[in-house]
DNA sequence: GCTTGAACCTCAAGCGGCCGCAGGGTGTAC
DNA sequence: GTACACCCTGCGGCCGCTTGAGGTTCAAGC
C-alpha cells in the first residue's frame, strides 16, 4: 500500500498532479485509511506510469483517456490506438519542423549581434523588420 | 488610422488578443473615436508586428516586454537583448532534442503495431511497459 | 502514552496566452 | 434613415497543472 507521496516519487509525478488526475477521472478513486488518506496498489502505480509515459510522449490528457480506455478493453481493435499514435507522430513532426526554423532564425540573430548599442542590435532589428517575418501567420509550435 | 479589426488583419492577430495585450500593458492605450472605438497608427502597427514576430519565435510575453523596453532605449547596451535571444535559443534547442527523442519512440511504436487486437498492440504495450520509460522524469517540452 | 513534525487532506484561486460569448453601442455605405 | 458589419465591455473557459491557506493524520522516537 503506497501513500500518495510514495506513488508520486516512484512515478516522478507531483502529489497534486495525482489528485488532479483523480479529479478529472483519469485515475480511479483509491482506497482510504480510516483517517481519510489515500492508499494505492500496484495496479494504480501501473496506470499512473502509463499516463506519465504517454504525457512524456506528448499525448494530451484526452488522447490518454482514449488509450487507457482501449487498454482496459483488450478485445477492441488496435487500429484506434494506432491512429492516435500516428496523429501524435504527425504533430511531433510538425513541431520539429517549426522549431528547426526557429532555431536557424535565432541562431542567425544571435550570431549577427555585434554587441554594441541597442540602436544597432541585430536581434532587435530582426524582430522589428517586418519583411523578415516568417512567411505565414501560424501560431507557434511551442 | 486603423480600426482594431484592420490592425488585426494586417498583423495576423485576433482582435481579442490585441485588447489582451493592451490590458497587460504590452500595447499602449490607443486613441479613441468619440464613440469610444480604438484607432491605431503606424507606430502601433510596428509595435504589434514586433510582438507577433517575437511570439512566432517563441519568446514569452515577459521576454517580449524586456525586448520592447530595450528597443525603446536605443542607447542601452545590446548585451541584454543578446542574452534574451540566446536564452531563447537554448530553450528551442532543448525542445528540439526532446521532440526528436519523442519522434523516434513514436515511430517505433507505430511501426511495430501489427494491426490485431489491443491485447497485443505494441502502442499500448510500449506505454504500459515501465522499463521502456524515457530515462528521466522531465516534463515534456511541448 | 505522548509529542513532534512530515506528510496528508480539501477547497479555491492562479498561471500563460489567449478565445469566445452575451448583450449592447457605433460607423458607414447606400 | 436604415441596414449591417464592426466595435465595446465584462466575464467565463481552455489545458495541465501549481500554489496557497488552513486544518488533520500518521509513524517514529522518547
Amino acid at each position: 500500500m503506497l501513500t500518495i507521496g510514495n506513488l508520486a516519487k516512484r512515478t516522478g509525478t507531483k502529489v497534486q498532479t495525482i489528485r488532479y488526475y483523480e479529479q478529472i477521472g483519469l485515475m480511479p478513486e483509491p482506497g482510504r485509511t480510516d483517517g481519510g488518506q489515500r492508499r494505492y496498489r500496484e495496479a494504480e502505480l501501473d496506470r499512473l506510469s502509463f499516463v506519465r509515459h504517454a504525457r512524456q510522449l506528448g499525448f494530451s490528457l484526452e488522447a490518454i483517456r482514449e488509450l487507457l480506455d482501449l487498454s482496459d478493453h483488450p478485445g477492441k481493435s488496435c487500429a484506434e490506438a494506432d491512429a492516435i499514435a500516428r496523429r501524435q507522430l504527425r504533430q511531433v513532426e510538425q513541431r520539429l519542423a517549426r522549431l528547426e526554423a526557429l532555431r536557424s532564425e535565432l541562431t542567425r540573430m544571435v550570431h549577427e549581434c555585434s554587441g554594441g548599442q541597442t540602436a544597432d542590435c541585430r536581434v532587435l532589428e530582426v524582430l522589428r523588420d517586418h519583411a523578415e517575418c516568417l512567411t505565414d501567420h501560424d501560431e507557434i509550435g511551442a
